[in-house]
RNA sequence: CGGGGCAUGGCGCAGCCUGGUAGCGCACCUGUUUUGGGUACAGGGGGUCGCAAGUUCGAAUCUUGCUGCCCCGACCA
């Protein structure tokens, strides 16, 4: 795209609410804007992220042999007080009454919907194992939200849900969920360490959160270094023998938030030197709750004894909005974001020097036109302004790469190439830039 | 929800204590200039000071109420 004729409104000043280094550089950025407490809207540039994360988790879920599907935002409360959770649920739930009278609720989750789904359509487990997902905006009342998009009132999220004939079966897909979201993760430029997590109001008895590394982490998180080198981070697992032994291995090992933290154990199971202490950003949690839903629900199949039992259920969440903020919190410098390469809002930026040179200008456009061509989704800084506020704002949305197009260069053909992560600057022949980027 | 703070052009802030109808920087517009890491000069547009009530000849400034936002804590994907 050229920035010209795109709405992307940086800003040099940060807006006085903005703490955290992600708050403020989704603001300077152009990504985002509040409109109320905890309630963002996204513009281009965010929303190409937000995309590009969603694709991401989609194809992964995909791969995990998951089902999409899209539940509403605006649930009845028929089924929450079904389920009892419409008294317990507390004051985060937002309630309110449609024209006749019937009491609503932004949906917070959708256990009891999906529960509902499942009980009317699958009654037989032959139809099982089944794995139901969709990405949808949900809204918990939070008391202070905070951090903006870390900690948002409205936020979109992946939440998917097992369903299974027995408890065995329902563990190998919570295992299988667990592996896949490693994956996922690493996709996304993240390594997300899982940690034992409390079961907290949803219930269940095996839980795990991921959580990637920043400083500015609502948790405290210990764990043993030697878990983050375990090769189920970077490696794809085949088979199920191979998929649960990885499991076990990651989840012996020692890996816990402040929620769970026992000093002690943490001591005597993990050697000094390997010891971290740090701080953390949860972007995934996963559940299995047996048959608390469907128990409540009466979401039964009949099993091969020909015997109705209540399916076993788990529930898998990834914290799509959060995860902008949080990509940001752990890759960024004091110039702006960093972004890894897979959820850059563009791959390339081109930063036309001097827009009314025209040979620079046409320099330019037929870069444009051929990292267009190579799939490489650029970025054209065609404004006409000082070079100086370019090379700023370029450096603030944090594209990978930048090639930069002045008449000084061009006279001997040349244009520079500069890397985002690293800081390195290469003058390149500007015929040669592009392949420079695609390898 | 407990404690604290803030609310003045798009953004960041001063003015408020010691009432006299608003100011600075950035951004924006025009012109000249400059031209490779937020150029310089000149000119210009934009706010009635979160809302409401009160005190006063007069309120951004004092009083009361309300609303919104932020920070710490408790809580949370």
């Amino acid at each position: 795209m050229r920035w010209s004729r795109t709405f992307l409104p940086t800003m040099k000043d940060t807006p006085a609410e903005a703490q955290i280094a992600s708050h403020r550089y989704m603001l300077r950025a152009g990504m985002v804007r509040q409109n109320a407490a905890g309630i963002y809207t996204w513009l281009p540039l965010g929303l190409r992220v937000l995309t590009k994360i969603a694709d991401i988790v989609r194809d992964e879920q995909a791969r995990a042999g998951a089902n999409e599907v899209l539940m509403p935002t605006i649930q009845s409360a028929d089924l929450w007080q079904e389920s009892g959770r419409f008294d317990a649920y507390g004051p985060e739930m937002l309630r309110f009454e449609d024209r006749h009278g019937r009491t609503m609720l932004y949906g917070p989750t959708n256990e009891e919907m999906i529960t509902d789904i499942f009980r009317r359509e699958v009654q037989s487990y032959k139809n099982l194992p089944l794995n139901l997902y969709h990405i949808q905006w949900k809204f918990r009342d939070e008391v202070r939200p905070r951090f903006g998009v870390m900690r948002g009132r409205e936020f979109l999220m992946k939440d998917g849900y097992s369903f299974d004939v027995d408890e065995a079966s329902a563990t190998l897909a919570y295992k299988k969920v667990f592996i896949s979201y490693l994956r996922t993760f690493r996709r996304l430029g993240l390594s997300a360490i899982p940690m034992q997590a409390d079961t907290g109001p949803i219930g269940g008895d095996l839980s795990h959160e991921f959580l990637i590394q920043a400083e500015t982490g609502e948790s405290e998180v210990f764990f043993d270094s030697a878990i983050s080198a375990d090769p189920a981070f970077t490696e794809d697992l085949t088979g199920d023998a191979e998929l649960e032994a990885a499991f076990d291995r990651l989840t012996s090992a020692y890996a816990r938030t402040d929620e769970t933290h026992d000093a002690a154990l943490f001591d005597q199971q993990v050697p000094a030197d390997r010891r971290v202490v740090s701080r953390g950003v949860e972007v995934g949690h996963i559940f299995y709750f047996g048959t608390k839903y469907s128990d409540a629900l009466g979401a039964t199949v009949q099993n091969a004894e020909g015997k109705d039992v209540a399916v076993h259920m788990g529930s898998y969440g990834i914290g799509v909005s959060r995860l902008v903020g949080g990509i940001i919190e752990a890759s960024h410098d004091e110039n702006g974001i960093i972004w890894p390469t897979e959820i850059a809002p563009f791959g390339v930026g081109i930063l036309n020097l001097k827009v009314d040179d025209a040979d620079c200008t046409a320099a330019c456009d037929r870069l444009y036109a051929q990292a267009q061509a190579a799939g490489l989704d650029p970025l054209l800084d065609d404004r006409d302004m000082r070079p100086g506020g370019k090379f700023a704002d370029m450096e603030l949305i944090g594209l990978p790469w930048v090639i930069t197009v002045g008449p000084r260069g061009l006279k001997d053909g040349m244009a520079e190439l500069k890397n985002r992560k690293t800081g390195e600057k290469h003058d390149v022949a500007i015929d040669a830039v592009l392949a420079k980027i695609t390898g």
